[in-house]
RNA sequence: GCCCCGGUAGUGUAGUGGCCUAUCAUACGAGCCUGUCGAGCUCGUGACUCGGGUUCAAAUCCCGGCCGGGGCGCCA
């Protein structure tokens, strides 16, 4: 049984960016994305391009009339294999370039393209968006995708490497996680339900577990009508927990987390970010730490006022950021501005143990030292005007033997959009779901 | 939720009452070309978001719909 779909020799397929001058004489096979076709009537050039590069195929009509006609015949972007003889060259800008022996196609791509990616064009991410499987192509695009998951994947070793454990909590739930505001409901059988807004409740009672340290990449659902270039209604959030810890422990394992995407992205994506025009400098740590009062007297030397329990306007976080370095945490929130399960200072119980990350304006963690008394938990609740009875569930675990606690949870599309420097967080998720948008 | 702005060939744009049978680029089609790599040259195809209104005349002004962009609030 052979498969007729494929070359015989698709097996010993090379990535386009690994073959050089140093193949010279030898054959290789590649396959990818016919991106430019050069017809000069006796000669012809196609640039075949993979996600790591392009090659040249040069054929001459004289020397191979049929794959001359058939590389002539190809519309742009269709996919084709070939199989090819290295050959070193002065004349090709590469320095080298593949003769053919064998060409096929795999996949014709229909004309009219809706986007082209080899365009010399800009293209609106409206555009993008609804093409974006062919948006992809475009070496910029690739690059936001492939620093992201470089980026994925530092977080995942340093987690790892300090010891916490990789879960997954339900997305689909029974109650809000802060009250009733911003979910999307659902049906769920003969009941009404509702997708998560964060896992935040769920990786608390895991505290009550013994698992001591967890980690999450996933989704979450707001059901906010915001309309700006950093929110989604469907985002991914990075969530840590971590029992007998406090808000300083847990801070210095998000420095280190994103020290760790910075170096992963430079030693795993170094090329994406040549392309998307990004050097990157790992801060030096500790990053300072600057308290929500501190903030107000800045604000106030700018002669903003921002009253306690006020939360920092998009002004107010502006001015701050002149002060400071890129990244800086904001502490010591007051209690009134945070959810219930932030933990009061005791002895300022109108401050709480509280902080954000900020990049410039932009927050991209929110975290804390968790409230682990059940009795402050119920009375936290009732004061923000919460039925304890809807957390029946969560309580629970936090009356036989619940740890000190602290986390944080860390937006990765955002993260994304920091390092990779992009303006509007839809450029960095592959699908994003606004406002508006649910297709495709 | 509040506010501001926009919609012109496949793509990206110029055009703010008549000079628009609408600009330019790119893409697409045909032709020429043995060294292109942002190929080049010649010719060609292709568009004013929809509905209503104002006006002698509307891409352009007004109203509404649809779609989109942005700011603020809120947040990751």
């Amino acid at each position: 049984m052979t498969n007729d779909l494929l070359p015989d020799d698709i097996a010993q397929r090379r990535p386009c960016g690994s073959i050089g001058p140093g193949d010279d004489g030898g054959t290789v096979v590649v396959a990818g994305f016919v991106e430019d076709l050069r017809n000069l009537g006796n000669i012809a050039f196609l640039t075949v391009r993979d996600r790591s590069g392009k090659v040249q195929l040069t054929l001459l009509k004289k020397k191979m009339p049929e794959l001359f006609a058939l590389a002539s015949s190809l519309s742009r972007e269709s996919v084709v294999a070939a199989t090819a003889k290295v050959q070193r060259s002065e004349k090709a800008n590469a320095g080298f370039e593949l003769l053919p022996s064998q060409l096929r196609l795999l996949g014709a791509a229909e004309s009219p393209l809706p986007l082209g990616p080899a365009d010399a064009v800009g293209v609106e991410v409206e555009t993008a968006l609804n093409n974006r499987f062919l948006d992809l192509r475009r070496p910029q695009t690739m690059a936001v995708f492939l620093c992201r998951a470089a980026i994925l994947r530092g977080v995942r070793e340093q987690l790892q490497q300090e010891d916490f454990i990789e879960v997954q909590t339900p997305k689909i739930v029974a109650t809000a996680t802060e009250g009733g505001a911003g979910l999307f409901p659902m049906q769920y059988f003969e009941r009404k339900a509702y997708l998560n807004q964060s896992p935040q409740l769920y990786k608390q009672i895991l505290m009550a577990s013994g698992l001591d340290r967890v980690w999450e990449v996933g989704p979450a659902f707001r059901a906010e009508e915001h309309n700006t270039t950093r929110h989604l209604n469907e985002f991914t959030s990075i969530d840590i927990e971590m029992a007998y810890a406090d808000d300083e422990a847990v801070m210095g394992v998000l420095e280190r987390v994103l020290q760790a995407a910075m170096r992963s992205l430079n030693e795993h994506a170094p090329d994406a970010l040549r392309t998307l025009g990004v050097t990157l400098v790992p801060p030096q740590l500790p990053l300072p730490r600057i308290t929500y009062d501190h903030c107000r007297a800045l604000a106030a030397k700018r002669d903003i006022t921002v009253a306690f329990g006020e939360d920092l306007s998009m002004e107010v976080l502006r001015a701050i950021a002149d002060e400071l370095p890129d990244l800086y945490f904001i502490t010591r929130w007051p209690s009134a501005a945070k959810p219930f399960y932030i933990r009061p200072v005791p002895d300022s119980p109108q401050h709480s143990f509280a902080f954000d990350l900020q990049y410039r304006e932009k927050e991209i963690t929110s975290g804390g030292q968790r409230v682990h008394d059940v009795g402050m938990l119920q009375q936290r609740l009732l004061d923000q005007g919460l039925d304890p009875e809807a957390f029946a569930y969560y309580l629970k675990a936090f009356r036989y033997g619940m740890p000190p606690h602290a986390g944080w949870g860390l937006g990765a599309d955002r993260l994304t959009l920091i390092l990779t420097q992009r303006e509007n967080v839809r450029e960095c998720v592959l699908f994003p779901r606004d406002r508006e948008r649910i297709v495709p």
